[in-house]
DNA sequence: CAAGATTCCTGGTGGC
DNA sequence: TGCCACCAGGAATCTT
């Protein structure tokens, strides 16, 4: 379940491991991920050499420099279960490891993606401002743009569920079900608060969302290591919640107990003490 | 136009 | 042990 920090540390990962190098072959064992691969990918992407690696929402952004035409952006996004490895060539390949991206220095990156969630696509570095997928996207969560005036005009005309209103990418990208819940733990705020409601919170919101973010991107970092070392998985699933998936379970703050609904089929935690409902 | 429901997909899990 | 229902969830698309 990749979420933004995760997404962040394969960047980071891929960055130090794959940076300049060449595309000499490509492996296409399946096209039909969420939308079908675009026509004639391999061949186009071939010959590519991976100039920089950038992340915008939770999209990866990697920029292929060509020697005669030019420049191409290969976007890739992971959906639920997809991860991008790099590989020994001697490393068997694994059921859905659906992409393979054969590198001038004979290790390979693989798109691996069961669920088939994930996108990968090509657009040219012009089209990148308004291609569909990113033309729509709200402010980083790092960024300036993510403000408190910002964040309070657009809660305020809002009558959603504050947790639906910080999963709405419109709004604001990379925080995902498991970091919305998390974030509202931490800024006490009720995931069911009316979006208009919690407007005058924003400061508290912005806060949370990236000291969340941030907390889960250092406990990927530190185990970047291991990512480079064994060119796995990153360490999403060691990470520990405060609420997350611990419903029944005592509140590491108050001990109350944890609770859960579904809210617009996606599951949501909370602690009714820590996070009253008319705060 | 906003808000909520539905859809895509497969692996893991729990009940029997 | 096998079978089956169900859940996980990002984001586009639909319905209300």
């Amino acid at each position: 379940m990749p979420e933004l920090p995760e997404v962040e540390t394969t960047r980071r990962g891929l960055l130090q491991h794959i940076l300049h190098q060449q595309i000499v072959r490509v492996d296409v064992h399946r096209t039909d991920l969420r939308e079908p691969l675009p026509m004639l990918f391999a061949k186009r992407v071939t010959g590519g050499s991976i100039a920089d690696i950038r992340r915008r929402s939770k999209y990866l952004l990697i920029d292929l420099q060509f020697e005669q035409a030019g420049k191409l952006v290969m976007l890739v996004h992971l959906g639920m279960s997809g991860s991008l490895r790099i590989c020994n060539e001697a490393e068997a390949l694994r059921k859905h490891d659906h992409l393979v991206f054969h590198l001038s220095d004979k290790e390979q990156l693989r798109f691996h993606d069961p669920r088939r969630f994930g996108v990968v696509t090509l657009m040219l570095p012009e089209e990148e401002m308004t291609h569909r997928l990113l033309a729509h996207l709200g402010p980083e969560p790092f960024s300036d743009d993510f403000n408190v005036a910002y964040v309070k005009q657009a809660l305020l005309r809002r009558h959603i569920p504050i947790k639906s209103a910080l999963m709405d990418a419109k709004f604001v990208v990379g925080v995902g079900n498991i970091y919305a819940s998390e974030s509202l733990f931490l800024c006490g705020i009720h995931p069911l608060t009316p979006a208009n409601q919690a407007a005058k919170h924003a400061k508290k919101i912005i806060q949370a969302v990236r000291q969340t973010l941030q907390a889960a991107i250092e406990a990927g970092g530190s185990t970047l290591r291991d990512y480079v070392q064994s060119k796995g998985e990153t360490g999403y699933f060691q990470h520990k919640f405060n609420v997350y998936g611990r419903n029944g379970l005592p509140c590491v703050i108050c001990k109350n107990e944890i609770k859960n609904k579904m809210l617009s089929c996606r599951a949501t935690y909370w602690c009714d003490k820590c996070q009253p409902i008319n705060a």
